[in-house]
DNA sequence: TCCTTCATGTAACCTGTTACATGATTCC
DNA sequence: GGAATCATGTAACAGGTTACATGAAGGA
C-alpha cells in the first residue's frame, strides 16, 4: 500500500513521469523515508493503471510510458493521508544491536558504538548536503519536512551511540 | 537473519525457553526494536535446531519444547554483532507521511501532526513505564540501552510533530 | 462444564531484494 | 563501433502478517 502512496505522492508533487523517472525520484528525494527498486515500481505502476489510479498519458521512444495521476488516484492519496492511522511500529537492526550489546565485553561494545557514531556522522553530512541542493523537479516545500525529520533521526543515532559508548566505558572502569 | 539473532540474544540473556516463552519475551522486551509473531518464531526455532544453533533440552507437557542455545549459537550471535555491518536504512510510514504533507491543505496537515504528537505522547508514557517495571527474567542491564534509544526516538517523533505543526500554522497565516 | 491460558503448528498472501534478461538511443 | 544511459520487464527467494487449526491443562 505504502509504495502506491509514495508513487501517487511523487506524481502529484512533480507531475507526470515514467517508471524510470520515478525510480530516480525515489533515490533523490524520498529515499531516507522509503525505498523502492525499479523491479517493484514497474509492476506496481501496471497494477495502479489497472485500478484506475494512474493513466498512461503517452508512449515515447524506447517503450517509455509516461504516467499521470487520475482524480481517483488523487482521492486515494488524500484518503490514505487523512484517514489511515499510520503504523508507528519500528524495526531497526541498529536498535536490535543496541538491545544485544550487553552480551559483549564492554570494550567490544564501545568499539562498535564508536564506529556506528562515525557512520552516522557521514550519513548526516549527506543529508545536510541534500538540504542545500534540491533537485529541479520538486515542487516548493515538498520533502522538506521529511528531510528535517531524517536529519533529526540521524543526529539522534549519532548522539545515542556516542553517549552510550562513553557510559559503558565509564561503568566498566569502576 | 535478524530474527535468528534476536532469538539467540533472548536465549543468552534469559536462559532456556520455549517458543511460547520467546514470543512473550519478544513482546515484553525487544518489541520496540524488533517484532515477531509465534507463526514466525516456531518455524525459525525448528530451522535453528536443524542448523545446530539451539537444542531441545527438554520436552514438557502440552508438547512444550524448551530450547537452549548451543556453543555454535553463541558464536553465531557474537559474529553477527561484531562483524556484520548493520543496515542503517530506514523505512517508516510516519516519515512517508511527513514527506507527503505538503499535498494537503495547511490546516489538515496541522491536525494530522497534532494527532500524531498525542499518539507519541501515549507511547512515550508506555516506554517510561517499561523502564520502571522490568520483567523478572531479564539479566541485569539487558535491554536498557535499547529502551533508552526507543524513548529518545519516540520523544523525537513527538517533538518533530509538534514543532512542524506550529511551523506550518505560522507559515499559513502569512 | 466452560472458559482461559498454554502450546505448537501450517497455509495463503503481501512486500521487498537480488539477479537475470532484453533492447533502444545517444554520445564519444 | 563501443560504452553509457535510458527503459521496461520477470523470476526466485527471503522475510513477515493474518488467518486457520488443533489440542492439553488448569481454574472458576
Amino acid at each position: 500500500m505504502s509504495l502506491r502512496i509514495a508513487l501517487l505522492g511523487l506524481l502529484t508533487a512533480a507531475g507526470p513521469a515514467s517508471g524510470y523517472d520515478l525510480t530516480k525520484r525515489f533515490e533523490s528525494s524520498i529515499n531516507h523515508a522509503w525505498q523502492a527498486r525499479h523491479s517493484q515500481i514497474y509492476p506496481e505502476l501496471n497494477k495502479m493503471a489497472a485500478d484506475g489510479l494512474v493513466t498512461v498519458q503517452e508512449e515515447g521512444s524506447r517503450g517509455r510510458k509516461t504516467y499521470t495521476i487520475t482524480e481517483e488516484g488523487g482521492r486515494e492519496l488524500r484518503t490514505w493521508l487523512i484517514e489511515k492511522e499510520p503504523s508507528r511500529s519500528y524495526r531497526s537492526e541498529g536498535a536490535l544491536r543496541a538491545f544485544l550489546l550487553p552480551t559483549l565485553e564492554p570494550h567490544e561494545a564501545v568499539a562498535l558504538l564508536r564506529a556506528e557514531a562515525r557512520a552516522y556522522d557521514a550519513r548526516l553530512a549527506e543529508l545536510e548536503a541534500l538540504r542545500m541542493a534540491k533537485p529541479s523537479w520538486k515542487s516548493p516545500g515538498f520533502g522538506e519536512y521529511a528531510l528535517d525529520l531524517g536529519i533529526r533521526q540521524t543526529r539522534l543515532m549519532r548522539d545515542w551511540s556516542e553517549e552510550t559508548a562513553t557510559q559503558i566505558e565509564t561503568a566498566s572502569r569502576s
